[in-house]
DNA sequence: TTTCGAATCGTTCAATTCGTGCATTCAGTC
DNA sequence: GACTGAATGCACGAATTGAACGATTCGAAA
């Protein structure tokens, strides 16, 4: 229940000996940490990290709070996402979250896992969706499983570290999906950011509000509609400068960026998909801040 | 910055009992005055410098859930409550985890931690927000953080059995809130039920074909904007019948739906919170979860 | 000031974990 | 085949942990 585990549940878990993991723990192979007294306190994200880098199994995952048999099928990428589908059409939240965690622990990377298995999956059932052969229901129960599914993925990669460099991002106003701003979250996480979504739909003004009140080094925004395209590209260029003004950085992404658009605007980055963000993400690791508050500034009431 | 806990309060925080915080206290590993009576008084900075040598440079993220105003209200949801809104306007989410699954582990029931407190707290935010007195970028996140504490405790409850009996529900056809269904799924996961919420945006098509693929006894419709009232009352009663004729009972809630339209309205129950849906799901279905009486005011959805 | 419920005290106890030593397994090398 | 070094699993007493328990203290309302 805890987000802590102790040696032996994660040697249960691993399918190790107890003295084994302690070793390892002590060599740093997994990072832990330790309470007063000297016992071992282990987190769920560094032990999956740990299995990850590691190429351990998963003799019984359900001790650490993992759906069953997860780790213990070495998963074939093309299989993947068709066992994804099925999973996610028919309303399966086990298996689906098998599915992922075990693309995860084989060591596939967070973007990959985005780009390659979980868009295509979400995008063949929107087409299914379109064709008629699904469901509205099966559509939106999917939908809603996806989130989940990214969740956990973010329970897998942990918060990232806390001395990170800020990220925040989301949709902009008009714009409902909060699924690519939510894996964008998670890459960025993966690839050592401290990211937050914001959420969708989110006026221009509030975004400026945001970077001003919470100095990100980085902003992500996913566009896939635009209402009035000058409009958008007035408020879009302002919100830029904020940004830069604040030493922020301006990722987008979205398939209504059309080429023609991207013309007029300015940005930090364009991206394609999440591997391009996570690339550039990676790139600039800023380090020369001098403050960096741990949340938002307090609210009072 | 002279901010005094009780070892309880820090205890929780960084995720120890509190009896090895006061052993730890009393060997000296963390400096603590004491009042004439005997009663151990912490201080922040005292605490965090424990943590950051103890935890071998690790600092617990959790740290930061240390209640910043130390309680004057006595009841636990009430001091939950507050310490909740504060973690969620300003987008604490491990904080926001803690508290809630804090309430869950302490036995109180679901139905009463979505009714008593993450309800209020999400309606206050909507006040605050309505107020100007939050921006909207930090409503949407809180929006988003709301959702990720509601699977952390759907997490918690566990996926129910799998013998159990089938729930499905959402919300309908321009009603994109998810958070009341979402609430919904996890009582009835915790009453026993194979609960699924299809999500939101449900046209009364697709209900019914759900309710014909995948025969559910119980299906929840969570209403919290009507627009045409005659289509929705003659849509709905025909939704009903569909369910009857397949043993699947109805259960509506929302604030839309208003004493007049319930008059025109058929269905199995009507619930004005998740506390009677909770009691009408465990007539049908009952099982036999340890929780708390409740002695609480009422709290809308 | 007095009263009273909630929180904290100090203590005990069973279960768990610590650190350590030692035997076993298993590649790789001579 | 024999040797070696590293990794593993097991066993042991000592130490730590978390959950009780009744007694005491705190803090706010009467």
């Amino acid at each position: 229940m805890s987000q802590f585990f102790s040696p032996k549940e994660v040697a249960l878990a691993i399918g190790v000996s107890e003295s084994s993991l302690k070793r390892w723990v002590d060599k740093g192979l997994i990072p832990a940490e330790k309470t007063g007294g000297g016992h071992r306190r282990l987190q769920l994200d560094a032990v999956l990290r740990f299995i990850r880098d590691e190429g351990k199994g998963l003799a019984n995952p359900e001790i650490i709070g993992l759906p069953a048999e997860t780790g213990k099928i070495v998963p074939a990428e093309e299989s993947a996402q068709a066992e994804l589908l099925q999973a996610m059409s028919s309303g399966n939240e086990a298996t689906a979250k098998r599915i992922v965690l075990d693309l995860f622990i084989s060591g596939m990377s967070v973007a990959n896992i985005c780009d390659l298995v979980i868009a295509p999956v979400f995008q063949r059932i929107g087409d299914l969706w379109r064709c008629g052969d699904l469901e509205v229901y099966q559509e939106r129960r999917a939908c809603e499983l996806c989130g989940r599914v990214i969740h956990e993925l973010r329970r897998a990669v942990g918060s990232g570290p806390v001395d990170g460099p800020l990220a925040i991002g989301g949709t902009l106003d008009g714009d409902p999906y909060t699924l690519a701003t939510n894996m964008a979250e998670v890459v960025l996480r993966d690839a050592g950011w401290r990211a937050t979504s914001l959420g969708h739909m989110l006026p221009f003004d509030t975004l400026r509000k945001a970077i001003e009140n919470d100095h990100p080094h980085l902003m992500w925004i996913s566009v896939t509609t635009i209402r009035d395209t000058e409009r958008f590209i007035a408020n879009f260029n302002v919100l830029f400068d904020t940004a830069t003004s604040f030493g922020c950085a301006i990722i987008v992404g979205g398939q209504a960026l059309t080429a023609d658009i991207r013309q007029s605007l300015r940005y930090t980055t364009f991206c394609d998909n999440l591997r391009h963000m996570e690339a550039f993400a990676r790139t600039i690791r800023p380090r020369d801040r001098v403050t960096t508050p741990i949340t938002s500034p307090e609210v009072k009431f």
